[in-house]
RNA sequence: GUGAGCAUAGCUCAAUUGGUUAGAGCGCUGGACUGUGGCUCCAGAGGUUGAGGGUUCAAGUCCCUCUGUUCACCCCA
């Protein structure tokens, strides 16, 4: 078709069905979180750009070249946000979150941006739901938020999302790490890509995760960060992975999982699913208790975000029919368009999802589109139901058809609680 | 930002070595059934072949440019 004016690259309309999944996996997720203590909180979605310049890190990709940025009347500059830790934390340490002390457990859900090139699971504008503990720095709190997640996607019945974890280490342990790593590297440079080869200076944690099969050959012997980590740090993530195996979560400790965000320290963690093609994360996270240093306070946190979109993609919708009508109610002839709409409203009055035609197409017309709405009855009134006080019942999941009377048809279904079936 | 593929009806796709009126399925509308869906049969509506230029007697088909889109790199949810 040639409209003239469309949509902006990699920025979608979500239909009536996949926004019926989207509301399906945010209803879940509210529940679910809730068992845990996690209350919902909603954040802005436009914020000062130096946020995320501070925050996420001058050299990420995501401040370098994937931010949506532009100034007010004012001449302030903003960002569209593209991920929600930043605005938690500004929002935990501006709003006094921590003064009903304990740990502050928040999450949210809405779209995030990044400009990138789309592909597929990739949007820029996409949605995610976010989840924060602020405020305690012991291995319990990781623990939980692993396992929380864990559970979410059995509850989702999505079965074959691999939880991978990761120590990232802490400022004490990780630049020594990191020194030993370029070391190493630099004497196999001759063996790497040359996006390798750039990452040495640029971030040489990446290099662990490159999946040209002669940089993975070239790694075989390279030092790996657990083996670095501090007393602190080593206490802290062994105790991670204790209290998950106490709790039955199965996850695999995966030394190339380093995150692209500047402030993860300690336990990073990410689920994956190999159904998703390139992008095979479907949620990831970790702990930061140096962000809220950037923001000139001082408070621990661990959290992860979901992608929503991915997890759609993920799931089993065929079982999970998006709802459909209660009734159709066709008028017959002419003279029965008004006490259609009469009946209609009165079912609607008693929370009954009712469809008419608003056509005034034949009456077959009418019970082709009831059939194609899904509706489970169809209500059939004309003028010889008028004249007898009647109604034709049809239920279309059997195609049998009776006559009831309009008193009879109420009782049963709008007065007492109906023995038939709570439908919706 | 880089690379490759794709672009034909509302949707999914056909169309011979370039060849005359661009087809089919699904969907839509109507009929067979003067007031009854799903199955079947019949009919109808619906296209500037993404846009622009070029080669040719002739372009949906070949060439160039642009735009869009998909997948991958990169990166990430």
């Amino acid at each position: 078709m040639s409209i003239s004016i469309r949509a902006i690259r990699g920025f979608r309309d979500i239909g009536p069905d996949e926004a019926y999944r989207h509301r399906f996996i945010e209803d879940q997720a509210r529940d679910h979180f809730s068992l845990y203590g996690y209350r919902e909180v909603r954040l802005p979605i436009l914020e000062p750009t130096e946020l995320f310049a501070r925050g996420i890190g001058e050299g990420t990709d995501i401040v370098e070249k994937e931010m949506y940025t532009f100034q007010d009347r004012n001449g302030t500059s903003l960002t569209l946000r593209p991920e929600g830790t930043a605005s938690a934390m500004r929002a935990y340490l501006e709003g006094g979150w921590s003064a009903q002390g304990g740990i502050a457990k928040i999450f949210y859900h809405g779209p995030m941006f990044r400009y990138e090139r789309p592909q597929k699971g990739r949007y820029r504008q996409f949605y995610q739901i976010g989840l924060e503990a602020i405020g305690g720095a012991g291995p319990l709190v990781d623990a939980e938020v692993i396992t929380l997640l864990s559970r979410f996607f059995n509850k989702m019945g999505v079965d074959d999302v691999r939880i991978l974890v990761n120590s990232l280490g802490c400022p004490s342990c990780r630049p020594v790490y990191r020194q030993a790593l370029v070391d190493f590297l630099e004497g196999v440079e001759e063996d790497l890509c040359s996006n390798c080869v750039r990452r040495i200076t640029v971030n040489p944690l990446r290099v662990l995760d490159c999946k040209v099969p002669s940089c993975r050959e070239a790694m075989d012997g390279a030092p790996g960060m657990l083996s670095f980590l501090c007393a602190d740090c080593r206490e802290h993530f062994s105790k991670v992975q204790e209290v998950l195996e106490a709790a039955g979560v199965v996850s695999t400790v995966d030394p190339g999982i380093v995150r692209g965000l500047d402030y993860y320290s300690r336990t990073a963690f990410e689920a994956v699913c190999d159904r998703l093609g390139a992008q095979s994360a479907v949620a990831a996270g970790g702990r930061y208790d140096f962000l809220a240093a950037e923001m000139g306070g001082d408070a621990p946190g661990i959290g992860f975000a979901l992608g929503v979109e991915r997890l759609a993609m993920l799931m089993d919708w065929e079982s999970r029919p998006s709802p459909s009508l209660d009734f159709f109610v066709a008028a017959a002839t002419p003279a029965s368009r008004t006490p259609v709409l009469r009946l209609a409203e009165r079912l609607r009055a008693a929370s009954k999802a009712v469809g008419i035609d608003l056509e005034e197409k034949s009456l077959k017309a009418q019970m082709r589109q009831a059939g194609k709405t899904g509706a489970a009855r169809v209500i059939i009134l004309g003028d010889d139901e008028m004249r007898s006080g009647t109604l034709q019942i049809r239920d279309f999941t059997t195609g049998n058809q009776e006559t009831v009377t309009e008193k009879e048809f109420f009782r049963s279904f709008c007065g007492e609680p109906s023995p038939t079936k709570g439908e919706s």
